[in-house]
DNA sequence: TCACGGTGTTCGTCAAGTCGAACGGATCGG
DNA sequence: CCGATCCGTTCGACTTGACGAACACCGTGA
């Protein structure tokens, strides 16, 4: 998993890949994790061997998990309409469902679970590049996608779309519930 | 997950668990680590704020990733029940919604959409250690998680637990719907 | 009984992390 | 042009963690 890398540099890199990500300040984020803004500075220019505590404290205010601060970076539009089962299905033994998106190792996926009410048009800026969403509508109906060609899906439907471009979410239903997973490369 | 929750506990609890898992004495960890034994001694007793570095090595002395020495010891079963927003939202720019799970580098994630039927008593075996699994359901109701300590879950509840025991689905209603994040470390 | 090798603890010293203030630089507006 | 307000960096003073030695404790065997 993570064997014998050095901490260090890692540290440095995810504090200032995340910061960024957030898009705050060095500043800003020293205040809102209650911590001086000299010691960030020069956590973020890898000099420093943090307290468990100061590091803690990073991560919350920045709303990441404690292990992505110290563990090493690695590296259009489809739809499965409900019933359309695509042709692969686990392999995993004792499992039947339907496979909808396979997995990369040089990717995180953070699970997300989202309301939406009509009338919201949520334009989304484009992410990072390489980003990628999946979505599969639980309740309602939305439209989404990239906001040049967004389609609609109803319960059960999956889209998956590039997230460094800019998209939309809307709900054409009260109620609207979908499962988001996003997809970030390293 | 981790929350704000204070790190010292956690990370004295989970030495000492580790060292005693381990077999070998507080002298010899410390040596094998690198570190003061009496600086192992303070930690165990929950007086400390350690390095990074300090804790890696130990991490590594243990032969367990970084990760398990500072978060809590995962529950057998997470439940996010809808409507409970669990502390962090997405600060993602333009995105609100709740953020149920991060994604790990260490890890591949795979998006199953699946359908059961009532009746249907799934035992599913342990697969590879260290899997997980992510359910939120779309639609109906169904029992999941551990065979030992199953849950209730109903639309928009999200639940993770190991995938590396026993464990079980079950549809309540006819018609239910989930979707199955599952995850495999590399 | 007492010396021995092992445990984990406490204590003083030193190095290092953290802090706050002061600094140079960039941007904006009067 | 220059004051204001951010940005991130550098500096000295203080605080604190890491170290090593000395410590008390326990079981063993000569």
């Amino acid at each position: 998993m993570d064997r014998t890398a050095p901490p260090l540099a890692t540290i440095a890199a995810a504090l200032r890949r995340e910061r960024e990500r957030a898009g705050i300040s060095l500043t800003e984020l020293a205040r809102r994790a209650g911590i001086a803004k000299s010691t960030l500075s020069q956590l973020e220019a890898g000099a420093g061997n943090p307290s468990v505590e100061t590091l803690w404290s990073l991560g919350v205010a920045l709303g990441v998990p404690f292990s992505r601060l110290v563990e090493p970076p690695t590296p259009a539009v489809r739809v499965i309409r409900a019933g359309e089962a695509p042709g692969i299905r686990s392999e995993q033994a004792d499992f039947t469902g339907i496979l909808l998106s396979v997995g990369s190792r040089h990717a995180r996926r953070d699970i997300y679970l989202v309301e939406l009410d009509p009338g919201a048009l949520r334009k989304a800026e484009a992410h990072i590049p390489g980003s990628v969403e999946h979505m599969i509508v639980a309740r309602g109906r939305v439209r989404t996608g990239p906001a040049a060609e967004p389609v609609e899906l109803r319960p059960g439907d999956y889209a998956a779309f590039p997230g460094d471009v800019e998209h939309v979410y809307e709900a054409l239903e009260p109620d609207t519930l979908v499962v988001l997973v996003m997809e970030h490369p390293d």
